[in-house]
DNA sequence: TGGGGGCGTTGACGTGGATCAAATACGGGA
DNA sequence: TCCCGTATTTGATCCACGTCAACGCCCCCA
């Protein structure tokens, strides 16, 4: 079967983003390693050696941070055409695990390639800082969750982000179920598992959406958008 | 007066980690933007068109997010050696806002320039992606703080954090002063003022520290240290 | 030298979310 | 199909931090 970067139909959304014919055939030979997991796989573990990144080709991930004294933070979860990773570049260590939520499959892209690759093709080296840069901009998005929202914002905010990123990958924006659990859900955002079930069942009692166990349908997603937006006191 | 990289005191902290001579001179011709700015004066607002990065030459920054419905989350606090604005790469536009804290002075970097001769020099371009991940890293941290972290568990990490950074600088890493008020430490810490103040007087009662206003000298450093680490319930 | 404004501290009280606990729903395997 | 372990929901109670308010300190400027 042909894998290439060429012919994936992520290519709008990954790596390749705005890359000529001839280049995209150098990205291939690059990403020619492909890894399935199953659901609760390790891609990496937190400490391992750092050689390549991640694209998810299909599935979802979680990533987190551990430490001894028993704190675990989910740091984020991705989805396909998404990169796994970029935080191992730093000191050649990943700094938190990746975990496939479901039956997953990812493209392995050493990173020293990767930067071999860049420094030919300006365009995928912009492209590969601009991806970069916008974890760094999700991030402070997260810290703008944790320091200021309150429960039910956060849980709004998180729906919503969900619902973008399902939608730019063609599927319902409004219909859709979480591959994570409660708990998950709970430390992405800062609160507890309870915290969320109930802020979901407020929601739903509030005719803002519906949810059946892990299966969500957004029923009022305007009124979720206002929920966040509403103007502090 | 020269004012280059190549002949700063700051070089191994900063971009031109690790590079032989002749390319430290090639890091100068890009590098001969200065700007200084006063106590107050911002480097760049939220939504300014993304040209160049800076590197803290003296001084003191922050940055923070601003939105419309008066929410506002301090990112970060830079200090010197540290970079500005990678977080404009992804959209061309600068996401935060960057406030000088005292009177400080910056390197401009224009970020074309440096994909173009980070092109040329691998140990600069490699450096490069390390400060971006390094920062993701951070942001991970800061993450796990606003999610998993009690109120002086949060501003105990603060305060180590900056010890450690003084020290790197070669500055004293018990006695310091903050440059930043009560209100942009909570705001970074995802805490009121109030309790700010509060967890200063309770590390001063039981003898971790002293504070004068923003004077700070760590007293016994280690236990503030377990009171991050100690064991979870 | 005195007054005013900004910043910091401290106290009293309220509340959002954590914690503890129990009941229910679901999924996977024998 | 039944059973068991895990995930989720819901209720009752608690507590860390937020809120509101008063006061003190410091610095700047007239």
């Amino acid at each position: 079967m042909k894998t290439a970067c060429s012919n994936c139909n992520l290519r709008e959304l990954c790596l390749p983003i705005g890359l000529a014919d001839d280049e995209l055939k150098k990205l291939d030979q690059l990403v020619s390693t492909r890894k399935r997991l199953k659901r609760g796989d390790h891609l990496y573990h937190a400490g391992q050696a750092f050689e390549s990144i991640f694209a998810v080709r299909s599935g979802f991930f979680k990533t987190d941070v551990l430490i001894e004294d028993g704190r675990d933070q989910v740091t984020g979860f991705q989805m396909p055409g998404e990169l796994l990773g970029l935080d191992g570049i730093s000191n050649e260590l990943h700094t938190c695990n990746a975990i496939a939520l479901e039956d997953s499959e990812v493209c392995a892209i050493p990173f020293s390639r990767l930067e071999g690759l860049s420094r030919q093709i300006h365009t995928l080296q912009n492209h590969f800082h601009k991806v970069m840069s916008r974890e760094i901009v999700r991030d402070h998005g997260v810290m703008m969750l944790l320091g200021t929202m309150r429960a039910e914002e956060r849980l709004a905010a998180f729906l919503l982000n969900l619902s973008h990123r399902f939608k730019a990958r063609g599927y319902s924006p409004i219909e859709f179920n979480l591959r994570m659990s409660r708990d998950e859900i709970g430390s992405y955002l800062g609160l507890k598992l309870e915290t969320v079930s109930r802020a979901f069942s407020r929601f739903q009692d509030e005719g803002l959406l519906s949810v059946h166990q892990r299966e969500i349908r957004l029923i009022d997603p305007e009124r979720l958008r206002l929920l966040i937006t509403h103007q502090r006191t």
